[in-house]
DNA sequence: ACAATAGTGTCTGTGAGACAGTATCGA
DNA sequence: TCGATACTGTCTCACAGACACTATTGT
């Protein structure tokens, strides 16, 4: 930017902050790591993990340590999404944040699980975001603006499928091609075709000579991420 | 963000600014509006135009007084873009920068031109992007990182015609279709069948009764925007 | 009449959608 | 053999791409 104000004091600094939309996909839901908040404001209600951006820390810097501090991961894959700046976001201080969304295949959360602590879980995005969650019993009571946050990366996943390859990031290193597909279909909320849907992402694939075994039907082959 | 680290005093504030990328279409090309700086660092350079953020002023509150600020113009579209957070982006102070795109016919831009100085200016945004735009004299010399800034909105521009109406803001309310056409092509970088543009965006305009006139050739429908 | 641009009709190929069929496992 | 799931072949239809044609102005 122009640094004509720049010795000007009228403009107060102020904490930045990521916030993380850590994705996974359990049970044939879309699930999202969330904390349940210890102090107040909200105490007791539900929230993003998130963290300050320190001074000398990027916020790729900052994103990385939080994801590492909430699940213990690392590598993982994320992007970022979306800045939110309202001025009453949090009623203490003034606090920009700044949202990622990290993609993670259940298995590698699983066994982390353990790393952080007891208030870190997983809710059901879609269940959570319909109209009538409240009425149904669903926990709904997010702290701060999360709750928007959540509806935001929610749309964004679901733009993406159609154009990239983000899916690929919820499924592991090895995986079977319904496992793939219902991947897909849980992310845009329908039901896809079978042979449409090989066809479609059969350029970004390569077979192994691997299959999975031991159900009861036949076995399906694994596939590979091209290159 | 979870407030677990509130009160720890690890976490240095830091300021905010926004950087607008204000784009138009001038002379059938692609134009941004820059400043030149005339204080170090980088004194002399071209850079976006941008603002602080006032400690209660929300991010397109700043980006509103930003963009009035530099053209005199209130009430245009804009869109957040994405968070620049590097530590070492100003090399005098960490500075997160928010940037901002904004779309404006150039026929609004054009007599509020004197509003702020002699030094805005507009540059041919695909003209310094192109690989060889140093070896050509092209005008290159930008300050912090504006250049990348400027090299992802112009990607971001690119994407969203295909599926998004942003077109509409560079041309003015009522536009004939050989005008909107030439906007399209422009930001895809190649051109159109007439044909086959106005089947696609039929169903998102339609006719007014007046026609274009005084031109050497057959006169042109003129269009608003549907609703 | 001609140059120049506005506007339309229509053929074709590609790709998504839909559905029916075949293949291969465990029990 | 049967139930269940994996996998394939192919028809249809919508739509983008390509191109040729007609229309209307000023000079």
């Amino acid at each position: 930017m122009e640094m004509k104000d720049y010795d000007s004091s009228i403009y107060e600094k102020m904490s930045v902050a990521v916030d993380l939309l850590v994705f996974t996909i359990e049970n044939n839901r879309l699930k999202c790591l969330v904390v349940e908040r210890e102090e107040e404001p909200f105490a007791g209600m539900v929230a993003l993990p998130g963290v300050f951006v320190g001074i000398d820390e990027t916020l790729e810097e900052a994103t990385i340590r939080g994801i590492k501090e909430e699940t213990g991961l690392e590598g993982i894959y994320f992007e970022q999404l979306y800045t939110f700046g309202a001025v009453k976001r949090d009623p203490r201080m003034r606090i920009i944040s700044v949202s990622y969304m990290a993609l993670v295949p259940f298995e590698k959360l699983k066994f982390k699980a353990g790393a952080r602590a007891t208030d870190v879980f997983l809710i059901d995005v879609d269940e959570l975001l319909a109209e009538d969650s409240d009425k149904k019993g669903i926990r709904n009571d997010f702290a701060f603006d999360h709750k928007d946050i959540l509806t935001y990366a929610r749309q964004r996943l679901k733009n993406k499928v159609i154009y990239s390859k983000v899916a690929f990031h919820l499924v592991p290193k090895e995986f079977t091609l319904p496992e793939l597909q219902k991947v897909y279909e849980i992310l845009l909320g329908r039901r896809l075709y079978k042979a449409n849907f090989r066809k479609k992402i059969g350029p970004y694939i390569e077979e192994t000579d691997k299959m999975t075994s031991g159900e009861a039907h036949r076995p399906s082959r694994l596939y590979r991420i091209q290159d």
